[in-house]
DNA sequence: ACGCAATGTGAATCTATAATCACAATGGAG
DNA sequence: CTCCATTGTGATTATAGATTCACATTGCGT
């Protein structure tokens, strides 16, 4: 069945991305070593070899996901000066990533029954990834605050759940309908109301020095 | 173990009821049948006396959800005649649900591999009531726009969608804490913001008949 | 009170899937 | 080239959970 063998190294980035897409596909429910296995080219006890347990590729596929948000957050804050900009940059690609079909499954798995449930060292886990990237999103609006261009009455953390809260349901009508649902259009909808809730409002005693 | 014999009419009632409590509590990943009948004093097999199969039970789970739903959107809107005070109205009573735990398991359900994977009936059935309660919040913003509480130039769809997005997140994080985050406050700051977004910009074209 | 239809039970079946293990093949270090 | 650690395989075990079924019990209509 396998072509050759191969190095430990190899085999755990290719079981990582096999479950990832197979989790983005059809859950992490559904997910099997078996079917872990068979995409990779291997039979079910090889895939053994390589990690100890099921959970222990499930916290590796963890680990990937948040580095990938991460470089996504990184890579627009290095492309982008203003924070506004940033942010939107932020959002884009996270659509990219759901009309992709790559990230999809972020949510699902961290609404999944399978990461609430039993397991509270991975529940611990996901807890981790969605504050570190709540925070970065935090920290650009803080930055935003700062320079003036963002309203200074809202916590960062507020806006940061907001923000998410423009891709998530848009993210799981994409999913009801079977990617029928145009999410860039109503993200750039959205962020446009968005941006009006966060920018400082005309007239404001903030914009006062704005105005004048 | 039993009780008593009861009606059917009576089985089914309980049987939705102790699904739903142990879907909220662990998610339909683990609601087994078994589970279900020990809550309502039956012996597994019995479970099948009262319904067809595991299938069976979550699509009248579902049904019981949307219902409630609709009644909580309902009963927002006899009390409110104002639209924004209805909005608000709505927005609390789903936090209230999610601090009693009782809907928490709605967004779950609704991302929940369950539902997305293998079996297409539930999946529509989700989507039904999804896009039913979003269509309910949006005719709300659609009145507000007629009343011209709220600004006309968006979507009510995309307010709908954003509205949900307030509550979404802050259920993600509130789990995941295991109750640790404060989603009242959150709810109330991130309700301020979103009516910046919502009412009509002071100094805008459409507010020009309000300024004068 | 009787008997039938509805309800409840316990054992058994069937399936899916994680995990283990003894054994086989491979390929790089020497 | 040879050996041995690494990697791969197939058979097997173990468990959990849905569903079925033959049989027991209950209680309502008459």
């Amino acid at each position: 069945m396998a072509e050759a063998k191969l190095d430990t190294e190899v085999r755990r980035e290719q079981i990582v991305e096999a479950a990832l897409t197979l989790a983005a596909e059809h859950g992490l429910r559904r997910l099997s070593v078996a079917a872990v296995a068979r995409r990779v080219g291997l039979v079910p006890s090889g895939i053994y070899r390589h990690f100890k347990s099921k959970d222990d590729i499930i916290a590796a596929l963890l680990d990937r996901v948040e580095r990938q948000l991460m470089a996504n957050v990184e890579a627009a804050r290095r492309e982008n000066a203003d924070p506004l900009d940033c942010l939107k940059s932020v959002l884009m690609r996270h659509i990219r990533f759901l009309r992709e079909g790559k990230v999809i499954f972020i949510p699902r798995t961290i609404f999944s029954d399978d990461v609430h449930v039993g397991n509270p060292q991975r529940r611990r886990h996901v807890l981790r990834i969605f504050t570190h990237y709540i925070e970065q999103i935090g920290q650009i609006v803080r930055e935003g605050q700062a320079q003036g261009a963002l309203r200074s009455d809202v916590e960062p953390k507020t806006v940061a759940l907001m923000f998410f809260g423009i891709i998530v349901p848009a993210g799981i009508l994409w999913h009801l309908t079977d990617g029928g649902f145009d999410v860039t259009r109503h993200a750039l909808k959205a962020w446009k109301l968005f941006c009006t809730a966060i920018t400082i409002p005309v007239g404001s005693v903030d914009s006062q020095q704005r105005e004048h």
